[in-house]
DNA sequence: GGGGAAGTTTACGTTAACGTAAAGTGGCTC
DNA sequence: GAGCCACTTTACGTTAACGTAAACTTCCCC
């Protein structure tokens, strides 16, 4: 027997409302089974929700998450299609190196404001 | 003499436009001088606008960039908000902790599918 | 002084990503 | 069988971040 999920576990589970987990099965990004009305969740659903959230967190638009998870499945036997993919893939890496490097920049940017702010602290 | 741009040298060399960078202000995150009605951009602002768009390309809102801002000017000698703000800061610090996670779990994702996506297309 | 190019303000339009409300269904439990 | 809870669909509303268009000024050039 396998694990399943409600919707409100998986809401619950991930903080967000049921209604975000309806929109994205809306905008194709996750396509559930139906026993009856009612939705059912495998582990494989939840995975590409937490991917979609993953996404979010890093500023994604559901249509670049939607792209992420297609890339997550091979779902083609045609040469060309796959080699776009490859190229797909490529790119998002170098988006991920880019966001790496504002990271850093970032984080060295707090590093001063943080230093400035205890100078500021301490002369008083 | 000191370097200043004006808006269009500033749209070009980020691949904004000029609505963009005028809203940015609208929000109040930047406020150049004015000769008369024309905006004079120093130096200070073309940071503060690379820092908006850094913010951008990691996901944040304008709202999370503003505040970004403030973090970077002490501009304040208020022992309370000195303190408040080294806890916004340390905020900040643990979201992009986050982000880097997450950026290292996509990355390595990303390694599995090209090389199911390898795999697919020696297989051909 | 007519015409561009680059600047300005004002204002309405657009898209993504949901929020919110209304009205209904299915199962349980007392 | 009344009430409640979790689920469903449908549909209109909302916010952020600009896009787009119109009408205007300033400056430079020929």
């Amino acid at each position: 027997m396998t694990t399943t999920y409600s919707i409100g576990e998986l809401a619950r589970e991930f903080d967000v409302t049921t209604r975000t987990i309806r929109f994205y099965e809306d905008q194709g990004l996750l396509s559930p089974r139906r026993r009856g009305q009612t939705r059912i969740y495998s582990p494989a659903d939840r995975t590409t929700l937490k991917l979609i959230l993953r996404g979010k967190r890093l500023g994604f638009s559901l249509a670049e998450s939607r792209d992420l998870i297609r890339m997550y499945r091979p779902a083609s036997d045609n040469r060309q299609q796959l080699e776009a993919l490859l190229e797909r893939i490529a790119d998002k890496r170098a988006q991920l190196e880019r966001q790496l490097a504002d990271i850093h920049v970032l984080q060295t940017e707090l590093d001063d404001a943080e230093a400035r702010t205890r100078q500021a602290l301490t002369a008083l």
